[in-house]
DNA sequence: ATGTTC
């Protein structure tokens, strides 16, 4: 892609029309600025955006986020939506990690009265919640009690012990989709499954121990319990090997598929197929299954975090804020050309925002909006904003989810020293729990994209509002 | 992201 075939609309918004590849079904939206833009051209990010663009039945436009990169077939940092009745699904346009997501948790306790346990918590942390590749979970079951998490996700956690009532009402969904179908589950998926609920896993999974460092929206944050100088604790992890075959499995099939729909794509690796089939509805339903199984995946390691605080710090309570997730397709009505239309929305490393009054939204956020959470790479401020009006316009109520990556694991490992990289940021006051020194090396700040302005480019163009900026002290990564 | 090359 070239920056000649990109048509600037203001300062944070840019277009690619239908005319520039024949198979163009809508429009590419890039809401960037001009610097984060020419990042993104570094990859093959747009280009793919532009691949995205030939998928049957889609409506509006193409959306990119300012924290775009490259990813499986369809761009990390996309949003692409597709009309239920005509429209297609693809496993590439939501991510091999099935509702991959984000939750935030607060306390009252100051950062200065944790500094002096800090160390000590976050090894405690680190020994509550297993990491790494291929790692069990906290829980171990069998398959009969598996299919009961894919069906009710976080109620199942509820049910048995490993969250509150608070925890449930404050995830997205409620922390279950409707429509799973463990039928459509495979064996080997389960077989993954079984052993992992409770397990953070590897790459840019982590858990963070933050203090809020500045509050832009004092009525917002306080509905979300968050004070300036408390600690606030993220937790970044997906639905692990299971969501990952689940995906394989759908692929495959879905390539095998390919010819009996005669849908033509520029890439094969944005397969996809009618929502309105026998394989778009099983794929809809085992990825339901996949998303259910990370939201229990996340409440039962947010258990551990909430004993372990709690343990820690007598007297001071750890409380949800939010859980979203970022990797995942929703069908959801949006208005597109003053008509409310049914959709598929795929959100790929891109978090709903829903505005204020969305009825999905629970009651204690329908007056400030949806909580949109913005990790920034390790070692970087994180940013809390909520859902706007814009975002239901511009971008089927979508926001960016990160950093964004700038340079390739590969090329991250080749440029960064692991063990370096952990004494620089003790320097700086953060302490670090890594499993593998070649792992932290991927996730190297200068491996990604400079958060504050990918917030800059959101705020410019309205998806989102900040409310609060957390700085980190602590990391555990897999 | 991933029992990191079914």
């Amino acid at each position: 892609m070239d920056l000649k075939q990109i048509e600037k609309i203001n300062t944070y918004e840019w277009e690619i029309s239908r005319s520039v590849q024949p198979w163009m079904r809508v429009p590419v939206r890039i809401f960037s600025d001009e610097i984060m833009l020419k990042a993104a051209l570094q990859d093959r990010s747009l280009d793919q955006a532009v691949n995205a663009a030939s998928l049957p039945g889609l409506v509006g436009s193409v959306c990119v986020m300012p924290d775009v990169h490259q990813g499986y077939g369809f761009p990390i940092g996309g949003v692409a939506a597709t009309d239920v009745q005509e429209g297609v699904i693809s496993p590439g346009g939501i991510g091999y990690d099935i509702n991959c997501g984000v939750r935030l948790m607060a306390s009252d306790l100051p950062r200065q009265a944790a500094e002096h346990l800090l160390e000590d918590f976050t090894r405690l942390l680190y020994q509550a919640c297993p990491s790494g590749v291929g790692e069990k979970g906290i829980v171990q079951v069998q398959a009969k009690e598996l299919r009961r998490i894919c069906e009710q996700g976080s109620g199942w956690a509820l049910k048995n012990g490993f969250a509150d009532r608070e925890d449930i009402e404050t995830s997205e969904d409620g922390g279950c989709i409707a429509g799973a179908d463990w039928a459509a589950v495979s064996r080997r998926a389960s077989e993954r499954g079984a052993e992992q609920i409770g397990s953070l896993g590897s790459g840019n999974h982590f858990i963070e121990v933050d203090y809020v460092e500045q509050v832009f929206d004092e009525q917002a944050a306080a509905v979300m319990g968050l004070h300036k100088g408390s600690i606030a604790i993220q937790l970044h992890s997906g639905s692990r090997g299971f969501g990952h075959q689940v995906c394989t499995d759908f692929v495959h099939q879905f390539q095998a598929v390919a010819a009996k729909y005669h849908i033509q794509l520029p890439d094969r690796e944005l397969v996809c197929a009618p929502l309105n089939s026998t394989e778009g509805r099983a794929y809809l339903s085992a990825m339901r299954a996949a998303a259910n199984y990370a939201f229990c995946n996340r409440q039962v390691l947010a258990y551990a975090v909430r004993q372990t605080f709690e343990d820690c710090f007598p007297g001071y309570h750890l409380r949800n804020v939010y859980d979203l997730a970022h990797n995942i397709g929703k069908i959801e009505t949006h208005r597109i050309g003053g008509q409310s239309v049914r959709v598929c929305v795929h959100r790929k490393g891109a978090t709903r925002a829903f505005a204020p009054g969305h009825p999905d939204l629970p009651q204690q956020y329908q007056k400030i909006g949806q909580p949109v959470l913005v990790p920034g790479s390790m070692g970087t401020s994180s940013w809390v904003l909520v859902g706007t009006e814009s975002a239901m316009l511009k971008s089927f109520g979508s926001c960016s989810h990160g950093a964004g990556r700038v340079l390739s694991r590969t090329q991250a490992k080749k440029e960064v020293n692991g063990g370096q990289l952990r004494e620089e940021l003790a320097a700086r006051g953060i302490f670090v729990q890594a499993g593998s020194l070649r792992g932290l090396a991927e996730e190297a700040p200068r491996a990604y994209k400079n958060i504050d302005r990918v917030i800059e480019c959101i705020e410019g163009t309205g998806l989102g509002r900040s409310v609060a900026r957390l700085v980190p002290l602590a990391v555990i990564k897999g």
